[in-house]
DNA sequence: CATCAGGGCCCTG
DNA sequence: CAGGGCCCTGAT
């Protein structure tokens, strides 16, 4: 059992100017989403970890306007030195995991009166899908997430970062970095199944199989253009079904109109905001949403989604309490 | 105390 | 294509 920690002690800084409209706090903080030890969002800045060529490195993103352009800051923490072939690794990197170079202007104008959407684009216009973490790293969440309550996923999570992911140490923070898929091929599955994450450490040993036999690459992934040949070949991962493919192809490869599938729990949740009842059928909200945004169906029900969390966090909506059951 | 479902997915019939 | 089982936990 490795705890690693590494103390990243010098820093350098990088701009990344997105495509407007851009949002910086709706597309690098998600208060849905599930809050883990691999990223923090303190005070207007993003910190996380990253391995570019195999060396870890800490960021620390924050917005920083410049004139009427977009801009990021990015601070990048590491040891010893980083190379310009690095520096500008981390910046593609950053700009695919979020999203920074595709236009939603369209999107924007066409929707901005829209009665649903029109609250929702005011207050988060320019946000983007994205996702702090690697294909891998996204799919070692999703399985955590599986059949369970948010707080023991909260809690598989910081178990399994504890004995096998590495500690960051930077800007005065602590993160984790996720382990590697080899990683896991050195740890057996009773080992994991005494993390207590149950009938979870086989999958996670067989996608991480996958990964280190190159069975699935995230490079070949992104190098082909359509939906459903990404979802096939992520269907055949064990363990992953059509809701991680849904949040994959939309969260990861940020196509607008992923998939067909909506969760029990956002069922819920959409059933209150398209339709002020407590539970419409899955597939006539799906009717509404693809007859209403079209392509861009799935980012409208993100605005949608993110919006009331946003609403949520500022001040609480009983209803939406009960539904994120911790 | 026991029972149950939870921010899925696999497998069987 | 429907439905049981899976690890474990906190809620009831």
């Amino acid at each position: 059992m490795s705890k690693k920690c590494i103390k990243l002690d010098r820093k350098t800084k990088i701009y990344i100017y997105p495509t407007k409209p851009f949002n910086f706090e709706g597309t690098f903080f998600k208060p849905s989403h599930f809050p883990s030890k691999l990223v923090k969002y303190i005070k207007g800045k993003l910190y996380q970890g990253i391995r570019v060529n195999g060396r870890p490195f800490g960021l620390a993103i924050s917005d920083s306007i410049k004139e009427d352009k977009a801009r990021i800051s990015v601070d990048i923490y590491f040891t010893k030195n980083i190379s310009e072939v690095a520096k500008e690794k981390i910046k593609l990197e950053i700009i695919k995991r979020y999203d920074l170079d595709s236009d939603i202007e369209d999107f924007i104008e066409k929707f901005k009166l829209d009665r649903l959407l029109s609250a929702p684009i005011k207050s988060l216009g320019g946000m983007k899908p994205s996702t702090a973490y690697s294909l891998y790293g996204f799919l070692m969440v999703a399985t955590v997430l599986q059949n369970t309550t948010v707080g023991r996923s909260v809690k598989m999570m910081d178990t399994l970062l504890s004995n096998l992911g590495t500690k960051l140490v930077y800007a005065n923070q602590e993160i984790f970095l996720l382990w590697l898929p080899e990683d896991i091929e050195r740890v057996s599955e009773e080992f994991l199944r005494k993390l207590k994450i149950g009938y979870r450490a086989k999958i996670i040993k067989r996608i991480s199989h996958a990964f280190v036999i190159k069975e699935i690459t995230e490079e070949k992934l992104r190098e082909k253009a359509n939906k459903e040949e990404i979802g096939k070949d992520l269907l055949e991962l064990y363990g992953v079904g059509r809701q991680t493919v849904s949040y994959v192809l939309f969260e990861v490869f940020h196509f607008y109109n992923a998939f067909c599938y909506i969760a029990p729990w956002e069922q819920k949740i959409f059933s209150k905001l398209i339709f002020n009842k407590n539970k419409v059928p899955v597939a006539d909200i799906l009717a509404i949403a693809e007859e209403r945004w079209g392509k861009w169906w799935m980012l409208a029900m993100h605005y949608l989604f993110e919006d009331i969390f946003w609403r949520n966090k500022k001040q609480k909506i009983d209803w939406l309490e009960k539904e994120i059951r911790m």
